[in-house]
RNA sequence: GGCGCGUUCGUCUAGCGGCUAGGACGGAGCCCUCUCAAGGCUUAAACACGGGUUCGAUUCCCGUACGCGCUACCA
């Protein structure tokens, strides 16, 4: 069998969306489980639509997700230059074939006149598409306006009846009618190819095996399966992924919420999350396995196992991947990360040592999605509380508890060093000699220390912030909380 | 409008003629418990509709409905 070849072929007006990730994965999936190579072209035949900047966007972004190419700007192989604006020539070399050998022609039919056609067929309530007027032209005739210097276009020959069958690894056979099919424009009046051109051209030249792409060009394919019948070339696989939807079934699009891949990077996902969930939109490896690395889909992906149907981009379960991603990762990982928000958060200013730092993370492990979560979940390990949430005062606060926690800090101040079991130990002593139930101290301790009533076990929390520290805010606590209380309502 | 593609719990999906229609996220409940999580257990929740074919259809065929895509000198 012969190599394995894909691409991804986004074209350069924006950013990465998640679809398009998902549609550069798969192609990257397939190549690397088949030893073969993924390719990066870069289509870029619209001008008026080219972004500054946007393609090496796309680069950064797909090398953020961990999608290597082995082919492409800026790692040129034998096929390229893999940038289509510079491959001009090659297409027009092409176009110029088919019209010699009659399998497409000049049209120079302005667009004021395809306007006033299609006017007209709208009026009569007959499918809109070019009337083939040029298509009847003669040599001479064309020859003639060509040198007049009348700008044209290359259309391809479409025949008039009849049908084409092709076949989709996902879909199965698809058949269309030509009937339907437009003498489409392959070669535009700039000098520039369209899509339907360069894509086959490059796709041959490129020795593409698998032409992997969205849903939405299912219908040209033909036009393009005609393409490669006219220049004898071999039809490569064709695999039409469905499509990515909104919550409310229509194509993912934005204002419905975040559709570039830039976006839940900046939200705090991580790559493996992310890749973990759009590579789940549309496949899946058939147990039930759904925590995967990529380097484990790239062992079980197959193109076969692809769905038909559109997939609703569902933000809890890309929350829970990403939760499940990062419980997975090592605590070195984390730190780096953790270091990272530090240092652009309020607290950027103070310094936690390494170990302090792995001990919190120890702590809120299964506690957080993001790791975000870490400073916002549990403020208090990196600064003492500033206030304390009503709530919790209102259902944990006694009248009695600043008399508790005394005796409470008369216990833990005998303490050397104490463990978080040591600590634990004199809660009971002190609980013992008030006649309390320990969860009466536990509870306004938590409050006292955290400002919160939610977090790790109050023992760990002690344990990581130090006697010193615990004491001081114990004491501000029966402070600030008396003083609260104390207040006329 | 035409053509194409699609349709299993709210969502992602398993299923490839015979199943009490399975799992996951999310929801609900219980257990654990100093809180919050995590974990364990339990639970509600789906084959779009109508015809065929067949001993038997979620599964195959045909319609209908709905959704989406395409219908450009955009990709």
């Amino acid at each position: 069998m012969s190599t394995i070849r894909t691409r991804f072929a986004p074209s350069p007006t924006g950013f990465l969306h998640v679809g398009g990730l998902r549609t550069a994965l798969y192609n990257y999936l397939l190549a690397k489980k088949e030893s073969g190579s993924f390719i990066l072209r870069i289509e870029d035949t619209d001008q008026s639509r080219k972004v500054e900047g946007a393609m090496e966007n796309l680069i950064e972004t797909l090398h953020w997700a961990g999608i290597e190419f082995d082919e492409g700007p800026g790692k040129e192989g034998e096929f390229g230059p893999y940038i289509q604006s510079q491959r001009l020539t090659t297409y027009q070399h092409y176009a110029h074939r088919l019209v010699e050998e009659g399998r497409a022609y000049y049209c120079f039919c302005t667009p004021e006149r395809l306007e006033e056609v299609r006017r007209k067929q709208i009026a009569q309530k007959i499918n809109p598409s070019y009337d083939r007027r040029c298509r009847s032209l003669t040599k001479e005739e064309t020859v003639q306006r060509r040198k007049a210097g009348e700008t044209f276009v290359i259309r391809m020959k479409v025949p008039f009846e009849g049908e084409l069958t092709f076949n989709d690894i996902i879909r199965g056979e698809v058949t269309i009618s030509y009937g339907i099919l437009d003498d489409q424009v392959i070669l535009k009046s700039d000098g520039y190819p369209t899509y339907h051109l360069a894509v086959v051209v490059d796709d041959h030249l490129m020795k593409i095996s698998h032409v992997i792409r969205g849903e939405e060009w299912l219908s040209s394919t033909p036009k393009h399966v005609l393409l490669y019948q006219y220049f004898r070339w071999e039809l490569p696989r064709f695999a039409h992924l469905p499509l990515l939807l909104n919550p409310d079934k229509s194509k993912l699009s934005k204002r419905q919420g975040d559709v570039a891949v830039e976006d839940y990077r900046l939200k705090g996902y991580l790559k493996e999350a992310l890749v973990n969930f759009v590579a789940f939109l549309g496949w899946n490896p058939g147990d039930e396995r759904e925590i995967f690395s990529l380097g484990e889909l790239v062992k079980d992906f197959s193109l076969e196992r692809v769905g038909k149907s559109g997939a609703v981009f569902n933000i809890e379960k890309l929350d829970w991947m990403n939760f499940e991603h990062l419980r997975r990762k090592p605590d070195t990982d984390v730190l780096c990360m953790l270091k990272e928000k530090l240092a652009s958060s309020p607290f950027a200013g103070k310094h936690f040592t390494d170990a302090y730092l792995l001990s919190v993370i120890g702590a809120m492990r299964e506690r957080v999605t993001f790791v975000r979560d870490f400073l916002e979940k549990s403020p208090y390990f990196f600064q003492a509380p500033s206030d304390y949430d009503a709530d919790v005062v209102k259902k944990r606060w006694k009248k009695e508890s600043p008399l508790h926690l005394k005796q409470l800090v008369e216990e833990f101040s005998a303490l050397e060093n104490p463990k978080k079991e040591e600590y634990e130990a004199a809660l009971h002593r002190a609980a013992e000699s008030l006649r309390i139930k320990n969860s009466e101290l536990i509870h306004p301790l938590r409050l006292a220390v955290s400002g919160i009533g939610a977090g790790p076990g109050v023992f760990d929390i002690l344990f990581i912030l130090g006697k010193e520290e615990t004491l001081r805010r114990i004491n501000s606590a029966i402070k600030e909380l008396s003083a609260a209380m104390a207040l006329p309502k």
